[in-house]
RNA sequence: GCUUCUGUAGCUCAGUCGGUAGAGCAGAGGACUGAAAAUCCUCGUGUCGUUGGUUCGAUUCCGACCGGAAGCA
């Protein structure tokens, strides 16, 4: 018998938090954030992490937990999502995954088995410096097959490739067939939300970040970006923000910068998840906020009820 | 009112010594297994302001008209 987990998923501003409340409400959840932001503490006006108040009681996990400096990666996400997957079946609560970051979600319920070894932060810099055509010329020669899957200017990726193989003997396309030989514990319901015209949800974007700034993004920024290690440094609201301070950009052009990228990062999103065909999809603009919720509490009810094996 | 400059893709502009046009930005589509809010790939037909004229042929030259800007009164 596999565990059941819900999956509420879709591109930022679309309202995930909200629902995945309602959700955990209604089925005594609770949610497991699956943000590759959110999860550090001192951001929580750039991330839009849920308040104490809008989680209305609901426990939420792997929420702001983990200093600005740590580096943090998908095989962490999935190793502690499952812990946390594990203890919330003990109390014979529901999963809720809620968070807008298609790669920890989908490896998540595939159960992606990722290999042990630990990334290798002088190997992968020593590669960075050489060239685009140097690194990929050593890739067709060690792992043919990703190769062809992995854009020669794709530098990060290639480097990615590269490092796994001189770090763990095995290539990566070894491994990616490796890593999904053991059968996947979960049963996971998706619920997304969508937008039949995508203008909508620009709109509620470009909102949020104009009340972002008025709720202090420049302080928290100001304060956050020093400290933060590669990976935090990449949240966009202050990654935008550090030109303004540098004096190279105004505070209205770092506004338009940060808006027009998180239409972007919305729209790779959507991309990401368009493609997953067992998304049960909800339109935002089509119905209210409490019919989205209603339906999504019965699709979710009815998939707790099912027998399956 | 007169003079000069100007009107080309959603925006900023290039260009065609006359053979119906192209960059940047914006935007769209896609990829994605340890940086993923990251990284990478692909995509440019638009009454060339309107209307007459010259011409085999005008967005390009000429005239008028309609916008816009600057200067002079």
């Amino acid at each position: 018998m596999k565990t059941k987990i819900i999956a509420v998923v879709g591109p930022t501003a679309s309202g995930k938090t909200s629902l995945g409340v309602e959700i955990a409400r209604a089925v005594s959840g609770e949610i497991i954030s699956a943000d590759s932001m959110q999860i550090y503490k001192g951001m929580s006006i750039a991330t839009a992490a849920p308040s104490k108040g809008e989680m209305q009681g609901v426990p939420h996990h792997l929420v702001e937990f983990l200093d600005s400096s740590e580096l943090f990666s998908v095989a962490d996400f999935t190793r502690l999502a499952k812990e946390k997957i594990a203890e919330i079946n003990s109390r014979g609560n529901v999963p809720v995954i809620v968070g807008g970051t298609g790669l920890f979600i989908d490896n998540l319920v595939k159960n992606t088995q990722f290999t042990e070894a630990q990334t290798d932060f002088a190997l992968r810099e020593s590669l960075m410096k050489k060239s685009e055509d140097e690194l990929y010329s050593e890739l067709c020669k060690i792992d043919y097959e990703a190769s062809l899957k992995i854009h020669k200017n794709n530098k990060i990726r290639v480097v990615r490739a590269l490092e796994l193989y001189y770090s763990t003997g095995t290539t990566k396309s070894e491994q990616d067939e490796l890593s999904h030989i053991t059968e996947s514990p979960y049963d996971a319901l998706y619920i997304g939300i969508a937008f039949k015209d995508r203008q909508r949800l620009y709109d509620r974007i470009n909102k949020r970040a104009e009340l972002m700034f008025e709720n202090g993004l420049e302080q928290e920024a100001r304060s956050a970006y020093q400290t933060a290690g590669t990976t935090a440094s990449q949240a966009i609201g202050h990654k935008e923000l550090i030109k303004y301070f540098n004096g190279e950009e105004t505070l209205e052009e770092v506004k338009e910068k940060l808006k027009r990228e998180t239409r972007r990062y919305a729209k790779r999103q959507i991309t990401w998840f368009k493609r997953n065909q067992s998304i049960n999809w909800l339109y935002a603009d089509e119905i209210s906020k409490e019919e989205l919720a209603s339906k999504a509490i019965s699709i979710s009810k009815s998939f707790l009820k099912e027998e399956r094996l």
